[in-house]
RNA sequence: AGUGGGAUGGGGCAGUCUGGAGUGCCCGCCGGGCUCAUAACCCGGAGGUCGGUAGUUCAAAUCUACCUCCCACUACCA
């Protein structure tokens, strides 16, 4: 019996879980039943990354210990795992004194008295949601101060003397390694990409930081109670600490056959990772699979559903199945993909339900009704051996596909056999043999039934509640892989009876149109430069609402006192933003034809506080349109008249109209 | 503007690494068949110079170079 053994990351646990730890948890999931399907002694493993600074953050927020909020939300991921019936083998938590401390500084000691750890003073900036020092250039530069890009939080300069680790030590044997495919990367982009980073030469990185910094949170370095250790560190060695580490029972497992790990760590588990094993004289894991991100169809589609970036809420929506398929067939294994509710239907009902659930249904009601349930006996003509021989072909392609880790494809073929399954029920009319070809007709049910097996465990790694309905169907225990393909079903024995697998669920009925965005006539009754803009005015206007602020880049086109007093269009449900310090408090409408000329809407003849209307439309004004939303609707100016996705905008009965500008877009 | 991802019959996507008749999947359209099945299934058809240009090659959707357009994140677009 083969050893596999195959593991997630460990995210944070800052926060609750995402479609993305999802899409990896079920990744790897298929690929580990396979494997046990395969009858390989698999070890899934997966868990929870607890000894973040992040962590200690968002308990300070709430006002709660680090170790409650790690409890509450490691137990919202196991739980998300169950829902979406994850099978892993253990789940390790990295703030576990006993399972995980031993083995972290087991592996820093290798490291030590191998002479890549040293002690230097650092001084650098340090953004804390990020937990890493960046360099300027990475950097956003506002005022005296440097922006973090991911958080948006000034940078903090840090000094203290840490722990190194001597990565430049190891940089010509990583690319070695990983440039033969001794430690393989998947797909061969990441790797491209490593190799070249690598190339450009490594620096040593960081491994400890200030008890202080670290509020006292993680795992103590070996020896120097003043320090903590860098959580990465930590956090990479769980790989294995979670099969036993130090204990030599780790032994049966590792090295781990695949990390599987979404393309923002690819760096960690790439570089950092090989490069402590190697210099604590460990054996290095076989695989790095690196899966893509995912994105959430349309902002608009995710605020009016509201639920549908959870996926604990999603999964009550949807059968786990149902969301599992998607993500395996909808999404590229190794890239980025989007998901989207409608096509989450539309998969479900074409795919699954009209494909392989009805090729179930339909074989197991006809040997149900045709056949009293019992499985009939064969005699196959050239025919059918030419239809199996063709299947089992399909069989070594998936299993091939398998093997490489090509999920979609692999689940592409399984489809496959799904198809020419019906085609083959329909070509051989069993429902006409039944009548005039008793005997026939049990050959083709029995082919099929055989089919019906094989699919059971095809499908058994991507779809486990429909591996087991089917097998259950058939009255028989779950197969192995080695089953594939056999015309195994014992003759005489009873089925089950027939039952749905998959449900047809419904079509998502397209909003009605309605105009989201609220527009007002308001005035112009202050301006002055951005004291830190070239571009920008400082507007205050006044409303039916009261007194607001704008910013509007209108320099290069009005003087101050052209638009002083005016009377504007006032975008009053734009989501308020700083710009350049100044929050805005929504925009003027203005125009702009081909040429690069610029015209505020004019509304003199209004009253501040009249709305500006698509007529015939039902206003259901959003309470905030984000910026990204409001660029995405389609103003336009059409003989100076002003429309909305061609439908024209109207104050009370009288069209609203621009001067000068004939034709062109408005923003 | 920077970085990343795209451009494949009417729509949505695979295929591109490892070049070999435009192959495939889901939807839509047209025509036919079937009635075992969750109004499901099966067959046939219309529809594409695989974003453009130049190159490498006996052979390019696939490799190389340049260009155009779209999307995402980022930026004194509010």
């Amino acid at each position: 019996m083969k050893k596999f053994y195959i593991t997630t990351a460990i995210p944070y646990v800052n926060a609750a879980p995402h479609l993305g730890h999802i899409l990896e948890y079920v990744q790897t999931d298929v690929i580990a039943r396979y494997h046990r399907l395969k009858e390989d002694d698999v070890f899934f493993l997966t868990g929870a990354d607890e000894n973040s600074l992040k962590n200690v953050q968002a308990a300070e927020k709430l006002g709660i210990t680090t170790k409650e909020l790690c409890n509450i939300n490691t137990a919202i991921f196991i739980e998300a795992c169950n829902k979406y019936n994850i099978l892993y083998n253990h789940f390790i938590r990295t703030s576990n004194e006993e399972e995980h401390f031993p083995g972290v500084k087991q592996i820093w000691n290798l490291c030590y008295e191998n002479g890549d750890i040293y002690k230097k003073k650092y001084k650098g900036l340090y953004c804390v949601g990020c937990e890493c020092f960046y360099k300027e250039d990475e950097l956003e530069k506002q005022g005296d101060n440097y922006i973090c890009p991911e958080h948006k939080k000034p940078v903090e300069i840090i000094e203290e003397e840490n722990y190194f680790f001597k990565l430049s030590n190891y940089q010509n044997k990583l690319i070695e390694l990983i440039g033969n495919d001794i430690y393989k990367i998947i797909p061969e982009s990441r790797k491209n990409e490593i190799i070249s980073f690598i190339e450009k030469g490594l620096e040593d990185f960081s491994i400890s930081r200030s008890k202080e910094r670290a509020h006292g949170w993680g795992i103590p370095v070996p020896n120097d109670e003043s320090q903590i250790m860098y959580v990465w560190y930590d956090a990479l060695s769980n790989y294995l600490t979670g099969i036993g580490y130090p204990n030599d029972k780790y032994k049966n497992w590792w090295p781990a056959d695949i990390h599987v790990i979404g393309k923002g760590i690819t760096r960690f588990h790439a570089i950092y990772w090989p490069a402590m094993l190697l210099s604590a004289g460990i054996e290095l894991p076989k695989n790095l699979f690196v899966h893509g991100y995912i994105t959430i169809e349309g902002e608009k589609m995710s605020k009016s559903l509201g639920n549908i970036k959870d996926p604990l809420k999603l999964v009550d929506k949807y059968s786990r199945d149902s969301i599992r398929y998607y993500l395996l067939s909808g999404i590229p294994t190794f890239l980025d993909g989007d998901f989207s509710e409608s096509r989450l239907i539309e998969t479900n009902n074409n795919e699954l339900v009209a494909n392989l659930g009805n090729l179930v249904n339909r074989t197991m009601v006809f040997a149900n009704r045709y056949f009293d349930s019992t499985i009939p006996e064969y005699n196959l003509n050239e025919k059918d051996e030419e239809f199996i021989k063709n299947q089992k072909q399909i069989h070594k392609d998936i299993e091939e596909k398998l093997n490489e880790n090509k999920i979609r494809e692999a689940l592409d073929k399984i489809m496959l056999i799904s198809r020419n399954s019906n085609q083959y029920f329909q070509e051989n009319e069993p429902w006409k043999e039944a009548k005039e070809n008793k005997k026939r007709c049990g050959t083709i049910i029995y082919v099929l039934l055989n089919q019906v097996k094989d699919l059971g465990i095809l499908i058994y790694p991507y779809l486990p509640d429909a591996g087991d309905k089917i097998f259950k169907q058939l009255n028989i225990e779950n197969k192995k892989w080695d089953e594939l393909g056999k015309l195994s079903l014992n003759i005489d024995s009873n089925l089950g009876k027939a039952e749905i697998l998959f449900n047809k669920l419904e079509e998502i009925k397209k909003d009605e149109e309605r105009q989201e965005i609220d527009l007002e006539v308001a005035q112009i009754i202050e301006i002055k430069k951005h004291p830190e803009a070239d571009k920008l005015y400082i507007e205050k206007l006044k409303t039916a609402n009261g007194e607001k602020t704008i910013v509007s880049g209108l320099v290069d086109y009005y003087s101050e006192e052209e638009l002083l007093n005016k009377k504007i269009i006032w975008v009053k449900n734009l989501k308020p933003a700083k710009l350049k310090g100044i929050l805005s408090e929504g925009m003027l409408l203005a125009a702009e034809d081909e040429e690069g000329n610029v015209e505020v809407i004019n509304c003199e003849e209004f009253e501040i506080g009249d709305k500006i209307i698509i007529q015939n439309l039902k206003q259901d004004y959003k309470k905030e349109i984000d910026f990204k939303e409001f660029q995405k609707i389609k103003f336009k100016i059409k003989n100076k008249n002003l429309f909305i996705n061609e439908k024209q905008l109207f104050i009370g009965e009288i069209p609203v109209k621009t001067v000068k500008i004939e034709n062109g877009k408005v923003s």
